[in-house]
DNA sequence: CTGAAAGCGCTTACAG
DNA sequence: CTGAAAGCGCTTACAG
């Protein structure tokens, strides 16, 4: 029997006879034979599988669980065309470097990029190398050239802001993420276009910077219970960050939501494991990791892709 | 110039002139050449990869900060050799063959596989595949076919209770790891025995199982403040839980150490995060990590590794 | 130090 | 439906 023969029935079963199809079968199961992926890639061009890239501190990775719960659903897509994911964690310029060569030089089909800063050159060298690329958010500064799906950040924070509007408070501060992603900024737009609408006083010292840990957001809370002590309501850009920020604030002595509001962004687990539980701006994470799997199979098979934002939806529960 | 000579520069420069050397360097800047990895990989046999695997639900890889380090100790020192590492989580039967069959054909040159049941089928799948292999932790019913690095759980055990037994202490509790772990069983083992050399009796209901997490911890202690109310102190096989215990017993209305005292194990960063802060068993994660890479590495350098085992160190803190 | 050549193990038109 | 053959892009003895 020729290889081509056993190449047809490893690629599919097509144009191979059902007597070849049996004795290609128990020959593989005689022999344990398994096909060499090297070698099948160098003639296909192809390694079928995908990493999940991921350039944050490894301690962010694994305190905030909305990365848990992105890499879960992009698993779970993979699996359903049985593409193994590859998660790797970039934490310093040497292991981008290392990571970056490795995904360029055929390891991999495609990359879902989480987290890209501004200034990060992850995504463009990725995308220079022609790699197939989804990012979860809008990279930043990097126009429309690459792909990516991200939930209606300023929709969401709009939602959340007319929410504590219309509890009947004025003073509203923001901690807000990152500045340099997207969802840092976005969210804050959101927020000050509401206020601006609604007649709102823009008031600086009620907006302060987080970075999206729960330490960070007690830090900022602190910050503006200082800055601004009259503040009633708090609009909090991570369901984690406002972990920390309603822990501030009940040891500061005052209470959630009575003397002081919070408003999550998220709806991850963070958001019902405090107590108060948060009201918050849900992110679809499933719709998001299914978007992106689905749209980089579609690069992988030479379709072109752009960006797509999905809608947000307002939880109400305790805090606020 | 033939690409005898381009790929003797490509690997090491050895027999390559520097007039040759030159222009093999100009026309790689030239052109952006980049190798075919598959190319050479099909040539060569090696991938020049590593893969860390772990068989835990994706949560408890999410929540015990153990992995972490681990993992963060195992990147650092491949990155020692500029080796990339592949994060793989086989969270259900569905991934492990997935990642098995990815693994064993070819796409990595060893793995480091961390956190084996007993019963669970990967390590004899990839020990029988001749895969290159290290396991953090014996891995149970698999006698000593797998080479392995790990603490002293027996050691450590009995470091912590009779540090317990020393502050005269006499009904001393336990909450154990799985037993289908083998810190689950030897960490048993020590506290066991150094009872029995103590002439404290038996007692069952002193001990309960645990699982890892902290909720489980929080559990256990409830079951055990139940089954043995006089209990004096209690010797907790991992910090994540000992913290749930810590909470536990305070929302009984316990405190810590004064009513019951608390010894964990790990001295991973819940060690101190918790208050009181907790007296512990060090486990030397940096040698751990540091061990798995060199004795994989040797692996696939084809020398035989064996197992290792690492002492731990009592650490005095406050809740015991 | 250098080049020509074989070989790594697959896939895929191409004839038949 | 099947086999013979070319080709994927490297590495590595082997002569020179």
């Amino acid at each position: 029997m020729s290889r081509g023969t056993v190449s047809r029935f490893l690629n599919g079963g097509h144009y191979v006879s059902p007597a070849a199809r049996r004795s290609v079968e128990s020959a593989i199961r005689k022999t344990g034979y398994v096909v060499n992926r090297h070698a099948r890639s160098l003639s296909t061009g192809r390694s079928d599988s995908v990493a999940f890239l991921l350039t944050e501190p490894q301690e962010k990775f694994f305190e905030d669980p909305n990365f848990n719960i992105l890499l879960r659903g992009c698993t779970e897509h993979l699996a359903r065309h049985d593409i193994p994911l590859l998660l790797m964690l970039a934490a310093s310029d040497d292991d981008r470097r290392r990571l970056t060569r490795y995904i360029t030089t055929g390891h991999v089909d495609g990359v879902l990029l989480v987290s890209s800063h501004s200034g990060d050159p992850v995504a463009a060298e990725l995308r220079d190398a022609g790699i197939p690329l989804v990012a979860c958010g809008k990279p930043m500064g990097l126009g429309t050239t690459v792909s990516y799906v991200a939930a209606d950040d300023r929709e969401g924070a709009r939602d959340m802001v007319r929410h504590l509007l219309g509890t009947g408070r004025r003073r509203i501060g923001m901690i807000t993420g990152p500045l340099d992603l997207p969802g840092g900024t976005d969210r804050l737009a959101g927020y000050r276009e509401v206020l601006a609408e609604a007649g709102v006083p823009h008031a600086p010292e009620l907006v302060a910077e987080g970075d999206y840990t729960r330490s960070g957001g007690e830090r900022a809370a602190r910050r503006l219970l200082e800055c601004a002590p009259d503040m009633e309501a708090v609009f909090v850009a991570s369901d984690l960050m406002a972990q920390g920020v309603v822990n501030a604030l009940q040891q500061s002595g005052r209470s959630v939501p009575d003397d002081i509001a919070v408003g999550g962004f998220d709806d991850s687990p963070a958001a019902t494991s405090v107590s108060p539980a948060l009201t918050t701006v849900r992110q679809p994470f499933d719709r998001i990791s299914a978007e992106m799997v689905r749209m980089l199979l579609a690069q992988i098979a030479g379709e072109d892709t752009a960006g797509v934002i999905l809608p947000t939806e307002l939880v109400v529960r305790d805090s606020a």
